[in-house]
RNA sequence: GGUUCGUUGGUCAAGCGGUUAAGACGCCGCCCUCUCACGGCGGAAACACGAGUUCGAUUCUCGUACGAACUACCA
């Protein structure tokens, strides 16, 4: 017999924008799908109404997009499962939820939820007293005749151990009486996540549970709801969690206070999606032959459950940068442009050739946006210590820079076509003849037109970025607070 | 506090009883060079600790330490 399609799916719920987290999560069910020529389901987990967020799923969709993770079903899409939020799946829950009431695998609960606080403030630990697992059946009546609120409660047996295997973590036991009478359906009548996708995974055929490892001491607790249900138990695939570094060097969960950690955040910082993919594939997994480069078709080539690491990998901007300046770099001049141009076009002045400017970007980034921090030079004039004329590998001097930059003046008056290659040519020749190194002569010109001692791209090309109008400005600029300078 | 999980350079990580313990990012140096970047070459830098098992432990077992997650009518 062949072997059961694997089914994966992601389920986030729609309360902010997407974690990477959450995206690398995404990636991973994705992937396992994939890899195994299986079924990738995506479904909203809607069932906290407090904590809804306005479009929130259309981010979610959106990134999903972008990153290219197609899913055979879940909104938008439809599918044989549907549907695919969970809000609009109400009924189905108090349903299962009855049943297992029924078979006394689940109970109702009364009490208020300033008892459960008062509970909680109590005895620190928290947890639930199990105040009504045991109510006679009559005033179970009464209550429910009466109208009153209730929850249901799983019935976690007193006594024994439940014990899963991870495909990661292998196995993990837990006792029994370490766990609470988990709340399945709320007052509100909506389930709670706890019992909602244990639900939804079966009635949607998942057979492959893929989430961040903080469900890992929570599983037991579904896993005896499968077992309630007699349905079969899924395979578990719980990720490491990716962390963050704060200022003091502690690591926790990766979350806000660490940065930018929204996916549509990097995108806004310049980050280019199939970097990102690269990088968070690889945080946490990592290929048999090491290879650092994928993209998503390669992706689902390569990856398999047995590269999963089992430990917290902390995410690191250097890393993504460094990857993003890759993905930068393979892009062909004319995307980098197409990218950059507009960015450029809105802060330069209009004599700028920013085509030719993002020619000299495109190996100096690491992020889209970095373009145009770095070209703050040519968006203004800045000021100019006259220290930077001073370099001691070409030696020059202020007061040499001074005579090269008058002397060369009218040589640059007499290049014609003013490209980077023919003013090259021009300043060499006029270095040879002055008998000086040709680098001293860059220097002069480079720091006198950039007003700034380091900068993308050497003199010349940025004389032809500049143009030749400013270009000639900015020498004669120099020239006078040189002069007054000595 | 309890429970569960984790621990190879600063970070991501390979390794799955015998290795000079890979590789990548970052850092440093050299080369290239019109400064910087790109590119090339090289360097510093790690098995948390203690017992066992074994001829032999980074690899297996158990403790200790440290870290993290969970402990909601949130997911």
């Amino acid at each position: 017999m062949a072997e059961k399609m694997i089914r994966t799916r992601f389920a986030p719920s729609p309360t902010g924008f997407m974690h990477i987290g959450n995206l690398r999560t995404a990636l991973y069910s994705y992937l396992i799908a994939k890899a195994n020529g299986g079924q990738f389901i995506v479904r909203i987990e809607d069932t906290d109404q407090v904590r809804l967020v306005e479009g929130a799923t259309d981010v979610i969709l959106k990134t999903l997009e972008m990153t290219g993770l197609d899913y055979d079903e879940g909104p938008g899409v439809g599918g044989p499962n549907g549907p695919y939020v969970q809000s609009e799946r109400k009924d189905i829950y108090k349903k299962y939820a009855e049943e297992l009431v029924e078979k006394g695998y689940a109970y109702y609960c009364f009490c208020s939820q300033e008892r459960l606080q008062q509970l909680h403030e109590e005895n620190e630990v928290g947890g639930y007293d199990r105040h009504c697992r045991d109510l006679p059946k009559e005033e179970i009546e009464r209550h429910l005749q009466n109208g009153d609120p209730y929850v249901i409660r799983q019935r976690i047996p007193l006594e024994g151990v439940t014990s899963y295997y991870d495909e990661v973590f292998g196995e993990i036991s837990m006792e029994n009486k370490e766990m609470q009478d988990q709340i399945l359906l709320k007052a509100d009548g909506y389930p709670t996540y706890n019992f909602a996708h244990v639900v939804d995974d079966h009635l949607m055929g998942v057979t492959h549970v893929v989430r961040g490892s903080e469900y890992l001491t929570s599983t037991p607790k579904y896993v005896l709801l499968y077992d309630a249900f007699g349905w079969e138990r899924p395979c578990y695939v719980h990720l490491p969690l990716l962390m963050g570094k704060d200022a003091d060097g502690n690591v926790s969960k990766l979350s806000k206070r660490h940065g930018a950690v929204s996916f549509q955040d990097l995108v806004a910082m310049g980050y280019l999606p199939e970097a990102i993919v690269n990088y968070i594939a690889l945080l946490g997994w990592c290929p048999k032959d090491n290879c650092e480069m994928f993209d998503l078709a390669s992706l689902k080539q390569n990856f398999s459950i047995e590269g999963i690491s089992k430990s917290p990998s902390v995410f690191d901007y250097q890393k993504l940068n460094w990857f993003n300046s890759e993905y930068i770099k393979q892009l062909s001049d004319e995307a980098f442009a197409e990218k950059v141009v507009p960015m450029l076009k809105e802060a330069c002045p209009d004599y700028v050739d920013v085509k030719k400017l993002a020619g000299l970007l495109h190996t100096r980034v690491s992020t889209l946006n970095e373009s145009v921090e770095m070209v703050d030079f040519v968006v203004n004039r800045l000021p100019l210590d006259p220290a930077a004329y001073t370099n001691k590998k070409n030696k020059t001097t202020p007061a040499l820079c001074r005579e090269i930059l008058s002397e060369v003046t009218p040589v640059l008056e007499g290049v014609e076509d003013w490209t980077n290659d023919r003013i090259f040519e021009t300043l060499k020749e006029y270095a040879a003849q002055k008998g000086v190194k040709a680098g001293a002569v860059m220097w002069a010109v480079r720091v006198a037109v950039a007003r700034k001692s380091v900068t993308p791209g050497g003199a010349t090309e940025l004389m032809e970025v500049l143009g030749r109008a400013e270009s000639m400005a900015r020498i004669a600029q120099a020239i006078e607070e040189l002069a007054a300078e000595a």
